[in-house]
DNA sequence: CGGTACGCTACATAAAATGTAGTAACGGAG
DNA sequence: CTCCGTTACTACATTTTATGTAGCGTACCG
């Protein structure tokens, strides 16, 4: 686990502990962003995020518990990891990426 | 420097090379995020930029060129470094992260 | 009891990032 | 011309982070 993230408490790259701050450094982890596509969805379990991902089941419960952390996944025994309101949110933010990466790539 | 992004060519956790995921893994890449986010107001210098984020120049300056790679910047030699038009129109997708991100501190 | 799936962990290896120092090119001042 | 500052950028040893593989402990199904 790299740090958890908490509001005022300075991250990597900034002192202030600003939250545009504390979630640059949180999405910029690896497999962050990634994760958070995986769960648009639908809950998602443990296993099924590694498969999906590839990453390392040490990073993949690292970055889970980091995510719990922030509140934007939570685990449900029921059904697996998902999304929380606060997570929703944010993917909502994010969805619009989709669109435009498809225009980006024709560019590239 | 990890790796070019390439469309059609696989990244770090998919075989496919589709567009989203090209564009998940650069921006998941450390200081990415927070180098877009640096550029956008106005142009900024290499120094500039290594100074506000603190990362070491190494790595900025990797960043900096897998960004040129993406055509998210550019590097105009009188103001420095800044963003494409298509980096931009990425920002603007990011910019309702900075509003958001209070609402989200504030629950942690 | 055996088999399966679950979240999760240990640990050795490999990859990425850091910190420090330095290069080479340019321009201006003395 | 030499000295000085600024520019982008690089070399390289050290530290941090991620990978790959194996396995744990629990629960359920048969």
């Amino acid at each position: 686990m790299v740090k958890p993230i908490v509001p005022g408490r300075p991250v990597r790259g900034s002192k202030t502990g600003r939250p545009i701050m504390l979630l640059l450094d949180l999405l910029g982890r690896r497999w962050v962003l990634r994760l958070i596509w995986e769960l648009r969805e639908e809950p998602r379990r443990f296993r099924a995020l590694q498969a999906a991902t590839g990453a390392s089941p040490t990073i993949v419960n690292s970055r889970l518990a980091e995510l719990r952390a922030a509140k934007l996944i939570e685990l449900d025994e029921a059904s697996g990891y998902r999304l929380t309101a606060l997570g929703s949110e944010l993917l909502d933010l994010f969805l619009p990426l989709h669109v435009w990466s498809e225009k980006w790539a024709r560019r590239l």
